[in-house]
DNA sequence: AGAAGGACCTGCACGC
DNA sequence: TGCGTGCAGGTCCTTC
């Protein structure tokens, strides 16, 4: 499911409802692959802590937690991935617990954080900051936030983002997919950043001149501001905090089209697959 | 280095 | 109504 504008939509609608609250109790459900971390840690961290803030880095949602004492434990972060089908949902205590809930964090005003995941593709886990190495590293107070795979696409200037497919000879789509490059991206503003962008999904990377590159992120801010602004894309099942759909499937102009009259020319959207993934463009405006 | 394919899961839409 | 097939926003692993 979810990909950055997704992700930022639930990061913060949680963020909203719950910073400053305390977690009282964790329940989780035993799904081993559902966790990276183990469940007695994940409760361990989570048991207790006061909810600083809820952010996103990449696909990833993070929960900065305040636990009080000085020692490294108390800069730990919970980490939510996910995957497909995940949902982070603030509910009321008592409201039915849907089907596929795989961990609950109650509330000290006794509502509660439920995820959700029927695929279970996502992932729970603890980040530990790593130790100080020296002790000048103590005194700065490193505090060694989650800081994910790759770059911010929403803030990566256009020279680095240049930069960081120079000598890629993956096909450009692939290379948008690639996390450690750029975090963030999946196959729906993948496709519909490459049409904004007019550029083919199998360009080899290294071979797009820097005009081209520049366009391309420029189209990629400006689908992905404009996706989170309505709230992400609902194609099938994602929705945000609240359970409330986003809009921005409404103005996919070739992800899931195949076969439709392009928007701009009319030509009907192709799909290919590439890197393994459903690929969707406009063999006419697409170069 | 990188491409392709499968694995991991459930649910839904579709054709018969 | 029911069954089989294919497909889905992600990542990780193996093989070539």
């Amino acid at each position: 499911v979810p990909e950055l504008p997704e992700v930022e939509t639930v990061a913060n609608g949680v963020h909203e409802r719950v910073h400053g609250r305390t977690i009282l109790s964790v329940w989780t459900s035993g799904k081993p692959q559902t966790f990276k971390s183990p469940e007695t840690e994940i409760a361990e961290v989570l048991t207790g802590a006061r909810i600083a803030q809820v952010r996103r880095v990449g696909k990833t949602i993070v929960m900065t937690l305040d636990r009080g004492q000085s020692n490294h434990a108390t800069q730990a972060e919970f980490l939510i991935h996910l995957g497909m089908t995940g949902r982070l949902l603030v509910s009321p205590h008592g409201t039915p617990v849907p089907l596929h809930t795989h961990a609950i964090l109650t509330l000290d005003d006794t509502r509660e954080i439920r995820f959700v995941d029927a695929r279970r593709f996502g992932r729970l886990s603890i980040h530990q900051p790593t130790p100080p190495q020296r002790a000048k590293d103590n005194e700065q107070r490193t505090t060694n936030n989650y800081t994910g795979p790759g770059r911010e696409p929403l803030t990566i200037s256009p020279n680095d983002f240049i930069a960081l497919f120079r000598n890629r000879r993956t096909p450009i789509k692939a290379a948008l997919l690639n996390q450690s490059l750029l975090h963030g991206v999946g196959n729906i503003y993948a496709d519909e950043s490459l049409f904004r962008a007019a550029i083919r999904p199998r360009r080899q990377a290294a071979r797009l001149t820097r005009a081209e590159l520049t366009r391309l992120r420029a189209a990629l801010i400006e689908v992905l501001h404009h996706a989170i602004h309505l709230g992400g894309s609902s194609v099938s099942d994602y929705v945000d905090a609240d359970g409330v759909r986003g809009f921005f499937q409404l103005q996919h102009k070739v992800y899931l089209r195949t076969g439709q009259p392009c928007l701009d020319c009319g030509t009907p959207i192709k799909k290919i697959a590439l890197a393994g993934r459903s690929t969707h463009f406009c063999p006419k405006c697409q170069r």
